[in-house]
DNA sequence: CTGAAAGCGCTAACAT
DNA sequence: ATGTTAGCGCTTTCAG
C-alpha cells in the first residue's frame, strides 16, 4: 500500500503539482472551476492525505505547540491542558504535550525533543531545575510562556495564581470561624517550587495581619510519609494541636484527609478543614470540603493566546510581569 | 538568530554532512576519532539541534505515535498515557495526545490530523462512530490498537477490562452482604459504548446467577441530570428502593454520592455502594468507598508494546482477539 | 490560470 | 575513513 502524494494527484487530474498545493491551501482565486473539481475527485478516489512533515520542513513551521507539565496526573493540570488544546485548535495549532514529571532532567529531554521536532513555540510548567536552558531559549528569542510557577528573572510571559491571595481566603475563613490554631500541610518546597513557597508566605503574612503568631511546627511539609510522621508527632502533643488545616495542594489535602480519618478527628467538629485544587470528589464527600479554586480556564486560554501572539510576533521583551489570577473560595462543610 | 544545521556543523569541522550524519547517528565505526572529536566540539559550539521534520521526511517515519483518547479529564485516562509515555519512551518513540471528548467528528479529524503528522501508529479509546474510517486504516495496514472500547469485528488488537467479572464482583460483594435489591447507575448507552454495555450485561447475568430477577427501573443510564432525575423518582417509591448500588464508572460514582448525601442517606447502614475507577479521594473519603479497579498499568504497558510490535512488523492479522485484564475488589467501608 | 524548477535539512547508497 | 549525490513531499517564485 503506497502512500499517495501530491504527485500522484496531479497525475490523476491532469495537472501539475503546484495547482494542487494551490487547492490544499484553498487558494482557488485563478484556478479553473474545471481544474478544482478534477483536483476535488482525484483527492476523494485516492484517499489522499497531505504530508505536514514535507509542508512543515519547506514552511520551516509546524503549527505545533509544545506543552511540557510538571505533572500530568494532577486534575489542575488535565483541565489547563484541555482549554489549551482548545484554544491552539481554534486557531489552527496543534499542541504536543509532554510530562516532565517535575524532574529537571526529563524536562531538559523534552525542551530538546520539541526543539528537534520543530515546534513553534513551548507552554512550559517549569521544574525550577533548568534556569541556563531558559535563558539560552530567550538568547535565541524562542517563543515560551510560563504557567502556574515563575522563574527569577521573568525572562517569559508567566501565568500564575495570586497565591498570597490564597492562604489570606483560607486563613481569615477559619479566623471567622473562630479557629486561629492553623496549621498549613503541602509538598516538599526544596526544589522551590513557586506556588507552594508564596503559600506559605501569604499563610504567614495573613497570620501577622490578624494579630496570630506564626508557629514553625504548624506548617508541615515534605511526601507522603513526611507529611504522616509530621502530622502523627504533632498530634502527640495536646497543648501543640490545631484547630485547622489548610492543605495547599492535592496531594497534601490526601494525605490530611487520610489522617484525619484514621484518628477519628472529626471534621468540623474537631477540626476545620479548606483544601486547594477541587475535585468533584471534595463537593461529594461528607462532609463537603470547603476549597479555595483557581480560574483554569481562564489561565488556560490566556496562557495559549499569548503563546499565538507570540508565534505569530516573536519580538520577546527584555522582562515580563506575572500575570496573576484570582483565587476564590468555595464554601462547603468542612469550616 | 539564524537556525543552525548539519552543514553549518559540517563547515565548522571541516568535514562532509554525511560525516555529520554518521555521528549524529551513532555510527562512529569507521570514523577516526579526530574527526569525530571535531564534530563533537562543533555541535557544542553552535549549539546545533538536529532537525527531526527534515529527518523525518527522509526516512518515512516519525517515531511518534498517535494516541486519541476518549476523555483525557478521566483519572483513568491519564493513568494509562502516563505508562503508555514511559514505555514509548524507553523504545525511543513519543506520543502524541489528542483529546477526542467522546465525539466521533473529533476523532475523525484527529485521525486525518495524525496521518497528516506522518505517525508512526495509533492508539486509540474509540468512540464508536467511526467504523468506516478504521475499516480504511486496517486496508491501508496501518498499525492501529484499541483500548477500553471494542470495535466490531476486532480489526486491530483490543486491550480491555473483563467487565463481566468487574459486575460480577460488585453483585456478589453485595449479596454476601445480604444487599439484594442491587441499583446499577451509569452513563449514557446510546453511543454504544462497550464497557457500559458489557458491565450493565455482566451485571444482569451475575444477578440470574445467583437467582435474582432483574429490576429494569434498577438500572439508571443517563448524563449527570438524566441519573440524578431518575435517582429521585426511583426513591419517591419506597417499595421500589434498592439498598445497594453500583456506579459503572466515576461520572456516575459522583452523581449518585452526591444523591445520596443530599437525601442523608447513609452508606453503609441504609445503602450499600461500590464504584469503579478508583481514586485516591474515594479511599480518603467517610465512609472510605469500595471499588472495582482496573489494572491500568499492565493494560497501558501492553498496549503501547503491542503498538512498538506492530510499527517493527505491520503484519495485520485477518481479526484479532480481544485481551482482557482481570479486576479486582478493593474493599473497604462502603458495603 | 497553470507549469517548471529550486530547495527546505537530512539520510543512504555509492564512490573514492 | 570520508565525500558525492540523489531524493523524501511539499511550497513558492517566476514564466508562460
Amino acid at each position: 500500500m503506497k502512500k499517495i502524494t501530491m504527485k500522484d494527484v496531479a497525475d490523476k487530474a491532469g495537472v501539475s503539482k503546484s495547482t494542487v498545493s494551490q487547492y490544499i491551501n484553498n487558494r482557488y482565486e485563478y484556478m479553473a472551476p474545471a481544474t478544482k473539481e478534477r483536483i476535488e475527485n482525484a483527492i476523494e478516489e485516492l484517499g489522499y492525505v497531505p504530508n505536514y512533515v514535507a509542508k512543515s520542513l519547506k514552511q520551516k513551521k509546524t503549527a505545533t505547540i509544545g506543552v511540557i507539565v510538571a505533572n500530568m496526573l494532577h486534575s489542575f493540570t488535565t483541565e489547563i491542558i484541555r482549554v489549551i488544546e482548545d484554544t491552539c485548535n481554534q486557531n489552527d495549532f496543534h499542541i504536543f504535550v509532554c510530562n516532565a514529571d517535575d524532574n529537571p532532567e526529563k524536562e531538559q529531554a523534552y525542551i530538546t525533543m520539541l526543539m528537534a521536532k520543530q515546534v513553534d513555540g513551548l507552554i512550559i510548567f517549569p521544574t525550577m531545575g533548568n534556569r541556563e536552558l531558559y535563558k539560552q531559549l530567550k538568547k535565541a528569542q524562542f517563543p515560551v510562556v510560563f504557567i502556574d510557577r515563575k522563574v527569577e528573572p521573568v525572562l517569559f510571559p508567566t501565568f500564575m495564581l495570586d497565591n498570597d491571595k490564597t492562604s489570606e481566603l483560607a486563613v481569615e475563613r477559619f479566623i471567622k470561624r473562630g479557629r486561629t490554631k492553623i496549621c498549613l500541610v503541602g509538598q516538599s518546597i526544596e526544589s522551590g517550587i513557586t506556588p507552594r513557597i508564596e503559600r506559605i508566605g501569604g499563610y504567614k503574612k495573613a497570620l501577622f495581619h490578624n494579630g496570630l503568631h506564626v508557629n514553625e511546627k504548624w506548617i508541615i511539609t515534605g511526601d507522603s510519609d513526611g507529611i504522616n510522621q509530621q502530622l502523627q508527632s504533632l498530634w502527640q502533643d495536646e497543648e501543640a494541636r490545631p484547630n485547622a488545616f489548610f492543605a495547599i495542594n492535592g496531594m497534601a489535602a490526601l494525605n490530611l484527609l487520610l489522617f484525619l480519618k484514621e484518628h477519628s478527628i472529626h471534621i468540623p467538629e474537631d477540626v476545620s478543614v479548606i483544601t486547594m485544587d477541587d475535585s468533584p470528589f471534595l463537593a461529594a464527600s461528607s462532609p463537603a470540603i470547603t476549597v479555595v479554586a483557581q480560574p483554569n480556564s481562564q489561565m488556560g486560554i490566556d496562557t495559549a493566546n499569548m503563546m499565538i501572539g507570540l508565534i505569530g510576533n516573536p519580538e520577546l521583551k527584555k522582562e515580563y510581569q506575572v500575570f496573576r489570577y484570582p483565587p476564590t473560595l468555595i464554601e462547603r462543610e468542612s469550616v
